[in-house]
DNA sequence: TACGCTGTGTGCTATAACGCACATAAGAGC
DNA sequence: GCTCTTATGTGCGTTATAGCACACAGCGTA
């Protein structure tokens, strides 16, 4: 199978393993598919599954106020979603939810840890994975603090577009609000802005984006600054 | 040695580990005070040693546009400085700055991943805190997105008080505009609003917590979330 | 006592985003 | 074709915060 096929077909996480440690695994992970919408954890439940996704897209929500919610991170093929229990903790402090449809391999949480003892290279990946995602999670906090919605909107569809690696996917602008932790209203505006100036294009859900460097430019620092952790 | 001052006078995160476990770290650790307003990392800058606080109070910065910060986690006698270097890491993502003058004891970070690789209750108890401190990133970034700077405020003067265990601390609004990353001027109008309330005291660079029940209904939700982690 | 530094207070205009209400438009089903 | 639903567009007053400028106040030092 060759390089750039892979990584469309598998998690890169887990693909990063060496191979006997990767066999191991493999027969206790259970492809699943991973529909658009759908909750995998709410703050508070236990984690009963880990997921890696292989080309499905996932964000993790922070709840206040009961109502309220903000994406803090985005994992994709290069992770693992229910990182809380490599860490020793089972129960999940936020919202997750599939927001790109696609698959992804899980475990169950109980024979995940008993995998993880034995497998060094997986905590290895998986310490590295946190590093990054803590980065990334940090990033978000200051970037919500300082940047505008456009910009938080361009960052938030180039870090999709990098992880669909597709320069056209589904998004109403209802849910990137909820994303963006704004006003159905204001992602209108702004992409409406971004539109006009030929950055994006987009229709009933349907975003295609026309002019990569611009949006990059059009989007704040922040978009560099994770793609390098 | 009681219980009580037992927190006072060692490293929390520590203390938990199993005696023999402790004692093997114990002569790897350098005590060392910590001055107001020393950086112990920069971004991009390797990571030399990792520090346990003692009664010191560090602050994690989150810099963008080179030139504006915004906190996202503040760590004390409960935790580590340096994560990064647990989890493979050894360039720090973000500035490390000391909030709280006191001392700390330090451990060399080629020394400190040695012993962490024998030291399995050192490793739990490090995961834990990570899943805690990415808790707290986590609501922070929410928190940046909804509350308002004196919500913010509130919740920061209580976060602090919580590590320093006392209702008196110096901090000038300057020094508390940059952590929250608003303008001074935002911070003096937000602590004149809750000192008019009789929840706090404050004069050059001195502030006190008058009613801290006050002072919690003032503040965010995001303060109480962050304690059950 | 006067000076100067640091810390705090006040006033102004500008802007981004909010909340709310309503208007259009593009497809889906009949 | 018509209707219904979902998606997007527009308008309006309100608010939090930004940016800038300057005033005052406490305190150490010359």
């Amino acid at each position: 199978m060759p390089e750039t096929q892979q990584v469309f077909t598998t998690n890169r996480l887990l693909a990063a393993l060496p191979r006997k440690d990767y066999e191991r695994l493999l027969p206790a992970l259970e492809p699943i598919p991973l529909a658009f919408g759908s909750v995998l954890a709410e703050p508070g439940e236990r984690i009963r599954h880990v997921y890696f996704p292989v080309d499905s897209l996932v964000s993790l929500l922070t709840m206040v106020d009961s109502k309220k919610a903000a994406e803090v991170g985005l994992i994709g093929s290069e992770g693992m979603v229910g990182l809380p229990v490599a860490l020793g903790v089972n129960v999940s402090p936020i919202r997750v939810v599939v927001q790109g449809a696609g698959t992804a391999v899980r475990m169950d949480t109980a024979r995940f840890n008993g995998e993880l003892r034995r497998n060094f290279s997986l905590q290895r990946e998986l310490l590295r994975f946190t590093h990054s995602l803590m980065a990334q999670i940090s990033q978000t906090a200051a970037c919500n603090r300082f940047h505008t919605v456009g910009q938080r909107l361009a960052r938030w569809l180039l870090m999709t577009r990098d992880r669909v690696r597709s320069n056209q996917f589904r998004l109403t602008h209802e849910f990137l609000a909820h994303m963006l932790g704004v006003r159905r209203v204001g992602v209108t505006q702004a992409a409406s802005a971004l539109q006009q100036r030929k950055l994006i294009r987009y229709s009933r859900g349907n975003i295609t984006i026309l002019d990569e460097a611009g949006l990059a430019a059009a989007a704040c620092s922040c978009y560099e600054a994770i793609r390098k952790f």
